[in-house]
DNA sequence: GTGATATGCGGAT
DNA sequence: TCCGCCTATCACT
């Protein structure tokens, strides 16, 4: 489930709904189960996102680090005695509610000490105020890497995923091979605008939509036409359809070990 | 039932 | 560049 905007959704809503209170922690699962053990019945000071990472803050400066990966996931509903125990990770309940997370890359006990290092490690994150684009700029110009390859890069891009890469450089035409040196700083700005719009708006939304109004077929304006991603969008998962500004066939490939789609005519290489 | 796939990442090769 | 991991879902037999 998680890019960035999935993360920034989920802290808001743990925020809302255990932030300040004090909560139950448990693992049935059992693979969390002496860190739950420590924490249970503790308070939940906060939650917060930084890229793909979701930090729990607990009292006694002690916080859960969770990293989604490719298909873990939180559920929200009531504390009764979960369905499928053996794959529930994590429980954190508090006045009859529960969050659920299951099959997720990573749920570590840390340290104030490691929470830095985990946001230190980060690179600009679009969806954070407080981010500054000059960090991932310099980083792109010190690399000859694809570019398709550096928005991957969570250090130079955090929260960035594989949907708003392929969306993003199609909205701006951009080859994905282009080396990231040879991005015109002009363009890096509106591809950095544009991250921070497309996917405030997905946060917003719980969708990602990428398709500007024009663009967009009346047959994709129906509810049920939407993607199972949640959204609507130029080429993601699109390979062999035909793309919906000029009607070529779009392209995909694997880059930096991820599906990558692209339209050859509307992306196409420049001129050497 | 089996296998492929998925909005991710680290470690081995 | 490939492999393993964590889990759910969907297209197949």
């Amino acid at each position: 489930m998680p890019e960035g905007h999935v993360i920034h959704r989920l802290a808001a809503h743990l925020d809302e709904q255990f932030g300040g209170r004090q909560v139950a922690v448990s693992s049935p699962q059992g693979r969390f189960a002496a860190a739950a053990r420590l924490l249970n019945d503790s308070r939940l000071l906060g939650a917060d996102a930084v890229g793909k990472h979701l930090l729990l803050d607990f009292t006694d400066a002690r916080t859960i680090w969770v990293h989604l990966g490719l298909i873990g996931r939180f559920g929200f509903g009531s504390d009764a005695p979960p369905v499928k125990p053996q794959t529930l990770r994590l429980r954190i309940a508090a006045g009859g509610r529960a969050a659920d997370l299951r099959g997720p890359q990573w749920c570590r006990l840390i340290d104030p000490v490691q929470r830095a290092e985990v946001v230190d490690s980060s690179g600009p994150d679009p969806l954070r105020p407080d981010a500054d684009p000059q960090r991932a700029w310099r980083k792109l110009q010190a690399t000859r890497r694809p570019i398709g390859a550096a928005l991957m890069d969570q250090a130079i891009f955090a929260g960035v995923g594989n949907i708003f890469r392929a969306e993003v450089l199609y909205r701006h035409g951009i080859d994905p091979e282009l080396p990231s040196n040879l991005l015109p700083r002009p363009v890096f700005d509106s591809v950095w605008a544009d991250l921070v719009a497309l996917m405030s708006y997905a946060v917003a939304r719980g969708r990602i939509d990428t398709v500007r109004p024009e663009h967009t077929p009346e047959a994709m304006r129906r509810p049920e036409r939407v993607d199972a991603h949640g959204g609507e969008v130029y080429v993601y998962r699109r390979r062999g359809e035909p793309c919906l500004a000029c009607g070529t066939e779009v392209a995909g490939q694997v880059m930096a070990g991820r599906n990558l789609y692209w339209c050859p005519a509307c992306q196409p290489k420049a001129a050497s």
